[in-house]
DNA sequence: AAATTGAAAGACAACGTTGTCTGGCAGTAG
DNA sequence: CTACTGCCAGACAACGTTGTCTTTCAATTT
């Protein structure tokens, strides 16, 4: 009843040929008789036959599926979908397909689609880790696993991750260069080791006179409340410094919530579209998600590849983009 | 040397069973002693054993991957990383995963991948057509297609599109009704369905007195040039409409260079983020990439479970949403 | 003309799994 | 004590393809 998919037999028996004989054709070997094999052709097409991959790949020598796996935080945010981007351009260059999932920073389906993409038999996987339990990647021999942006926790594998602590402290410096002494910062998931690491680069470029802190931010809408709070707290900062571009887009929404955009500088670790088109343009520290995920993949196919070496962190440098936000001086304070 | 997996029959082997019992135990059915089964999962733990999907799959009756397709225009477009997302919740929650692919309006690419997925036995696509042939599609024979965003060049399967006329129609009488009569079209690739279908909306809403026009825009560079030819030429228009986001942030950039952005006004087809933050906000035609996902989503499962009714094409209402670029008042003309 | 070589095409097994069928064995009924 | 009924576990084939081996037959060499 259902209309079946022909197999390599149907085209032998249809081309009066050997199965095998259609399978050289289909793979282009050269061993067949210029005839036969056009016979076979012409079968193909009137079946329209397409091999089976699923099939050929259970019994070929290099058992490769051909497909990764891609495990980000959220495939519609734009620095996850800009490392995607990246990744599915240089799998598409090696023929190499991309399997996705969205994680939203929950372990259990990390785990969970880990091991689906596993018993899927893909070649390798780019991971952005939610900062759960690892261990069961371990599980699944031969299975090359890449991290990106964040670090993994405690599991061994090649990771890529953008210059956090320098970029954050070369964000404060900027913003104590135009004279700000208390700087507001506005973070996300301390167990990230983003966060951590931006946060420590914050710090340090602090000294001992660190400014007031919120963690854990992770929608505009929070970061917008903290931003409000914390400029109307007693002795509020001058310049507030966010960690990524969700909390960067709360603060700018409270700065103009309290028409204090252009009396309060600011600067936002990660860029996003428009951020120059904003009033005032928003100074960021701008990651490279193209590059990580594009050196994610070349790392991920070196392994693929039979690269054994020690795990590998690369990081990739971040850049101080000056925009106006974050070059607004400390204004003295009022009282 | 290398590693390899275990097969059931090494778990079969260690618990001194047959391979068969242990297929029992893995898939849960119930005719297995106790004792067996058990030492059946200690062999599975202690070897980490995890099945073949492949092999699986290939032996089971209903021949399903599991798996579908989503072939956008690039994922890493707003626009399109929504639709993606949502169709990936969906499936998510029928543990369905997914293959994805930015086609850059390119029939090549879309030919090859669309091809590549039938081969990998994908169980559904999901398909923004890139306007190139797609008779190739009818020879996947089992493998239900539905198109979204874009209508498909004659290929009969279901579509998700917005309602392009009647919301590009809107955003024309909302311009008139502030006085506007000259109103500038910046489009999109006429060849698409969307394209075409928002260039009607507004000739129809403006009858006889259509504005200067300039089709083909893809990205907001070129987009900028043609903004600012049109405003530059003699007798320019008093308001824009631009067809997608990407054409709408060149419009946003042009006005802005040429001080213009509080005099022209300017509707734009399709929400993108941070719109309402922008100087003036800019008013636009909401999509809703996300309910297209859904519903696109669920109409292949539809097909997937075996509907067979007519093609359908399901229309996704848009919305107006006047944030104030698109209030500016016509301004008489100067000369 | 017989023997040797080589190329091409087919037969067969195998990949890891599941569907079907059969055998063994315990428990129950006659 | 025999005959029947279930139930559980294993043997075997099959999914669609490719690796390996064998066969066929024509062309070449002796």
């Amino acid at each position: 009843m259902t209309p079946q998919r022909p197999t390599m037999n149907d085209v032998a028996r249809t081309a009066g040929v050997s199965l095998k004989t259609v399978s050289r054709v289909v793979n282009g070997e050269t061993t067949v008789a210029p005839d036969l094999a056009a016979k076979v052709r012409a079968a193909v097409e009137s079946l329209d036959y397409r091999p089976h991959l699923g099939a050929s790949m259970l019994r070929r020598n290099d058992r490769r599926t051909r497909t990764i796996g891609v495990l980000l935080d959220d495939v519609s945010h734009p620095f996850s979908a800009a490392l995607h981007r990246a990744v599915e351009d240089q799998a598409r260059a090696r023929g190499i397909h991309v399997l996705t999932g969205s994680l939203d920073q929950d372990p259990v389906r990390e785990q969970a689609l880990a091991t689906a993409f596993a018993e899927r038999q893909t070649d390798g996987l780019i991971l952005a880790p939610t900062g759960g339990d690892l261990a069961h990647l371990r599980a699944h021999t031969g299975m090359p696993v890449v991290f990106v942006d964040r670090l993994p926790a405690g599991v061994i594998g090649d990771s890529v991750v953008s210059t956090n602590v320098s970029g954050a402290a070369g964000a404060i410096r900027h913003l104590v260069a135009q004279g700000h002494r208390r700087i507001g910062y506005l973070g996300g998931r301390r167990l990230l080791s983003t966060a951590e690491e931006r946060h420590r680069g914050y710090r340090r470029a602090l000294g001992s006179h660190p400014g007031p802190a919120v963690h854990d931010l992770h929608d505009p809408t929070a970061a917008e409340r903290a931003a409000i709070a914390m400029l109307r707290a007693p002795d509020p900062p001058t310049a507030l410094f966010t960690t990524q571009s969700m909390v960067t887009i709360g603060a700018v929404r409270a700065l103009r919530r309290l028409g204090r955009e252009r009396s309060v500088a600011l600067i936002g670790f990660d860029d996003f579209p428009l951020a120059d088109l904003l009033d005032p343009p928003v100074t960021v520290v701008a990651q490279d998600p193209s590059r990580m995920g594009r050196t994610a993949a070349a790392a991920l196919f070196e392994r693929i590849d039979g690269y054994a070496g020690p795990p590998r962190e690369i990081r990739i440098p971040t850049t101080l983009i000056p925009r106006g936000s974050g070059e607004l001086p400390a204004i003295p304070l009022a009282n």
